[in-house]
DNA sequence: GCAGTTGGGACAGCCATGTTGACCTGTTTT
DNA sequence: AAAACAGGTCAACATGGCTGTCCCAACTGC
């Protein structure tokens, strides 16, 4: 009867609420912590995950890139559009369908992408190592387990 | 020289991006799972917030609340209002300081963090459950880490 | 080769949720 | 009694989602 992990649901909402707290706080704190230097751009956050998964992805579609941060087209165009302005994108069209435009940063934008970029490491790298090097693996075996299946596809492709 | 892990900044790029892009997509999918549920009753992401910590604690302050959620009294305000209105959470002043604001839940508040809370419990469930019970704990940790500790100890004091 | 589909851009407008700054009311502290 | 504090409220603004509509150019299939 009392066996410890025979009531699953009812046992573990202490370690749910646990898991979603921290993710939350976690995500929080590690999105904060590049913002003073994209107000400093004049950019927000959507012009960073442009920035970063153009980066990631150099070529990288338009449609692509919507699919990818499950957006509409109007919010993107908006941020994309800016990034152009500023000089830190630019897009050249698809050799196969010259109806596409592949995304690619510029000098300026890879550069201010992996500024930004260092400040994220330098976080993570810390809690990397804070938490123990077999910890990384259980954070993102969990955080895969709540991505589906449709999709986790699509996000270890961008290790390609 | 070539010592594997001789030359961290370097060689865990890798490492950071697979953990930055798990995150965001992670915390995504988790908190993207409710908002239909929270649309069908006129709710958005942050009265959800507001929500789920004063389910968590009881007889919040309205300030340790702003604290925790790091953002400003009137954005907070306007939440508060809006679920006081739909008669979802109530107020009682402090005894020992009657200037403060002490928050709960209502029934009718309760039983619907409860309904939400239960679709992130499923989702995490799962999640944790595919990763192994080995996996948590390191998803706890790096998460921790990311985490400053000054604030580290108001959420480990949700738990209370 | 023409029709329909598709990739992308753009306009207009709406909504949610964050921000600041100023100011008011009570209550507590000194 | 004065100052500090908890909280509420008003006004105004920014960001970044959304919808719907319309357009063009390029690709695809009959």
């Amino acid at each position: 009867m009392a066996v410890p992990t025979a009531s699953p649901l009812f046992l573990r909402e202490a370690e749910i609420r646990r898991g979603v707290e921290l993710l939350y706080f976690g995500y929080s704190h590690l999105t904060r912590s590049i913002d003073d230097n994209l107000a400093a751009q004049g950019l927000g956050r959507a012009h960073h995950r442009a920035l970063y998964f153009v980066a990631r992805q150099p070529g990288i579609s338009v449609g692509e890139l919507i699919a990818l941060l499950a957006i509409t087209k109007q919010s993107l165009g908006r941020v994309l559009t800016d990034l152009a302005e500023r000089g830190l994108m630019e897009t050249r069209p698809g050799q196969e369908d010259r109806r596409q435009r592949l995304l690619r940063l510029t000098e300026a934008g890879a550069a201010l992408e992996a500024e930004l970029f260092e400040a994220l490491r330098d976080k993570l790298a810390a809690a990397y190592s804070s938490a123990g090097q077999g910890a990384v693996g259980g954070f993102w075996a969990v955080l895969e387990g709540l991505i589906p299946e449709a999709e986790r596809q699509r996000v270890s492709a961008l290790g390609k």
